[in-house]
DNA sequence: AACGTTCATTGAACTAGGACAAGAACCTCA
DNA sequence: TGAGGTTCTTGTCCTAGTTCAATGAACGTT
């Protein structure tokens, strides 16, 4: 399989590899898709879309961490995702649908994005025509995982739930702070503390 | 914008209403699609997959009422979605990546059924270009409903699931029986049906 | 060096929801 | 008609996880 990569090689390289996992794409197409990137350098606690505003981008993740979380009706958050280096972050709904969105997305470390914005979107589905391909498995994938969490909140307790975090994602707890973790996994901090603390004493 | 359906009027009228609003479609197309269709009454109770076994299938249903769910380790069923008129049900990553499905589908009721089968699918997606974007459109839906869902079972308590599952889908309790109703809220059966009390008693 | 801020821990009191058991009200099918 | 499976309810006891403090550690910032 071909994988030529132009435009600066060490900055496209990783996203050229994602995408190919999904479909082969000619040169030329490949070059159309690249030259639509904004690349983006945002610092720590960037807020890159706040609940109620429409999300007019989605952001492939080359360096750093973003998060991106709902808030409760008493301000709680709930993560909804930790995106790392080759996670792809955004709120497809809103992007798709322009509807406002309910999300926060955030930065949690100095990143490095490449920003595919709402207004190019459609022009680069007609442009690229293997492009409709990628996104539907990237939302086939996507949906699957969402499946997999939401069957584990309601079926698991809490600690099986950590355990599986910890062996899916190893490196996240020495990048994010333990409150946000517990937030995913839907407990409260302090709780998360314990479960810690229990576990240790085994 | 056209919508032209033949091949028996009444029985493609609401799928072809259904792909129909995520785009147009020409006349040929259209048909090509409908022909690639299965048409299948299913008895109540029929299961058309267990966990264990690849999906072949994504199921549009035309009649009756569907629904999935997982099996957690103690053996209780967790009801990932009820699917009736106008609704899709299937596994999406099995049926895409043939892994394994982790989930049951079975019939609630007597149901008529339009099935497009795995070894199809990508030929479809060859010979009726505008697929690719209908089923991009339909993950994109289900992944929003999806994140509601999730949000909603980590952040608001029981009763108010329960109430927002009424206003929602207020036809459901009358055909399908409440124990699955309280699988599908991430609740018992008992605890079900003591809300319901304390809801009359208000 | 000193400051506010964010983070993690621990404990005590509390509550939403689960587990179990028993009975009542049903369908359904022979 | 009756028998046996579902389905729904109600009560009692129990536990996983929350809430609300209070305390310290770690950190950025000036």
């Amino acid at each position: 399989m071909p994988n030529f990569v132009t435009m600066n090689e060490e900055r496209y390289a990783r996203i050229i590899g994602n995408i190919s996992r999904c479909t082969a794409m000619p040169y030329e197409q490949q070059q159309k898709f690249l030259a639509a990137l904004e690349v983006k350098q945002v610092p720590k606690k960037t807020q890159l879309l706040r609940a109620g505003e429409v999300c007019d981008f989605e952001a492939y993740v080359n360096k750093g961490c973003i998060r991106s979380y709902f808030l409760d009706e008493h301000g709680h958050e709930v993560t909804l995702q930790f995106a790392t280096e080759d996670w792809w972050v955004s709120d497809v709904v809103s992007m798709a649908e322009g509807k406002p969105s309910r999300i926060f997305i955030e930065a949690l470390e100095d990143s490095e994005l490449l920003c595919i914005h709402r207004d190019k979107k459609e022009d680069l589905y007609r442009d690229v025509p293997g492009l409709e391909r990628v996104f539907r498995m990237m939302l086939q994938r996507n949906l699957g995982a969402l499946q997999d969490r939401l069957f584990a909140t309601m079926a698991w307790p809490a600690e099986e739930r950590y355990e599986a975090f910890l062996k899916r994602f190893p490196q996240l707890p020495n990048r994010v702070p333990q409150h946000m973790i517990a937030s995913y996994l839907g407990i409260t901090a302090e709780f998360l503390s314990k479960l810690r603390a229990r576990r240790v004493a085994k």
